[in-house]
DNA sequence: GAAGCTTTTTGACAAATGTCAAAAAAAGAA
DNA sequence: TTCTTTTTTTGACATTTGTCAAAAAGCTTC
């Protein structure tokens, strides 16, 4: 689904705001395995996944955590180097070959002013992001491993399919031997 | 602080915005130990917390299980509940006499298509708030118990004379006999 | 299809944290 | 104060999960 569409789901675009959309994004490829952002990077992208896989992982002491996916129709970006306009701790790698959609930080600024309407769907798109967030932590919270990948299971199927194992355990919060022993059981 | 100057942190309000946001919002206090939110209802205020301390918890199997606190200068609500409109799942209660400033759903829908440049703040907030929970994904996804303590002890030191063990460790997603022993370790 | 990677599984054991119960300490109420 | 209730600490033990190492399985690539 293009970024236009995905966005009039929040609020009806107008024909001026959808060409401006348009003319503010780059459409980017990236083959299975690239480095879209690295580590101490400012991330100044703000990407849409058309078509494809995206996490984003940072290192603990040579361990690989995986922070986040995304997916068809979600946005990606290294959220706290986007908006504080810091170094990225977290790195952005494609896990198949995507096709996706790049907002720039500043056109996006510039964006929120000339349209403020879009303002309303900057808001609306975090606060539904700020809700997913919330259900990972009571997951986080209190769950056990178990419980933690069932749920998984159920809300992202096709991410089993998607992700290695090791992903989706640090994910998890947890190890891939302890995953793959949960998996083997059920 | 009142509410007027910690938003215009974010964005300067004009004089007319000024007197809105006066206008909807309504000081409340709250005693000590009293329930503002309880669970299945819906909640449908966004409080500011001028003086005193909020928690929100919900239960899980008997369990109390507190997911946030809210100081002063901070916002608070049951957001899955105010954002989706759903029944809350959580309980929020006053930990202390508080001040509280109180902003009602509809009232503040008004107010963002009455001024939409406080769509912008909203935004900003939300995004603000977003940062936090990402950072407490990262400790509960592969910090220890002790790490986790240490980290809360240092960036919310107060909390730790103003809630109770049992809260702070179910916050930290641990019980409170491990946070009594890493507390007496230290 | 063999050789060389990478990922997943398995085993043995260690460490961290949880559970349950009871004692001690602290806070509140009468 | 004294009594009562709540919170915190401590102990003994169970459970979950992690660690390290090696084997097995699955992919690539020539």
């Amino acid at each position: 689904m293009s970024l236009v569409k995905h966005l009039s789901s929040f609020i009806s675009i107008s024909k001026p705001l959808e060409k401006e959309i348009t003319a503010i994004s780059q459409k980017i490829s990236s083959l299975k395995g690239e480095i879209i952002i690295n580590v101490d990077e400012r991330c100044e992208q703000l990407f849409f996944v058309e078509k494809g896989l995206l996490r984003g992982y940072y290192f603990d002491e040579d361990k690989e955590i995986t922070n986040w996916f995304s997916q068809e129709e979600e946005f990606a970006t290294c959220f706290y180097s986007f908006i504080a306009k810091k170094p990225s701790f977290e790195i952005i790698q494609a896990l198949e070959d995507c096709e996706l959609i790049q907002l720039n930080y500043s056109s996006l600024q510039n964006l929120y002013t000339k349209f403020p309407e879009t303002e309303r769907i900057g808001r609306l798109i975090t606060e539904s992001y700020y809700i997913k967030l919330e259900e990972r932590i009571l997951n986080l919270q209190f769950k056990t491993a178990k419980e933690r990948y069932q749920k998984l299971t159920s809300s992202k199927p096709s991410l089993l399919q998607r992700a290695s194992l090791g992903q989706i355990a640090s994910y998890l919060g947890i190890t891939q031997e302890t995953l793959s022993r949960i998996r083997s059981e059920i």
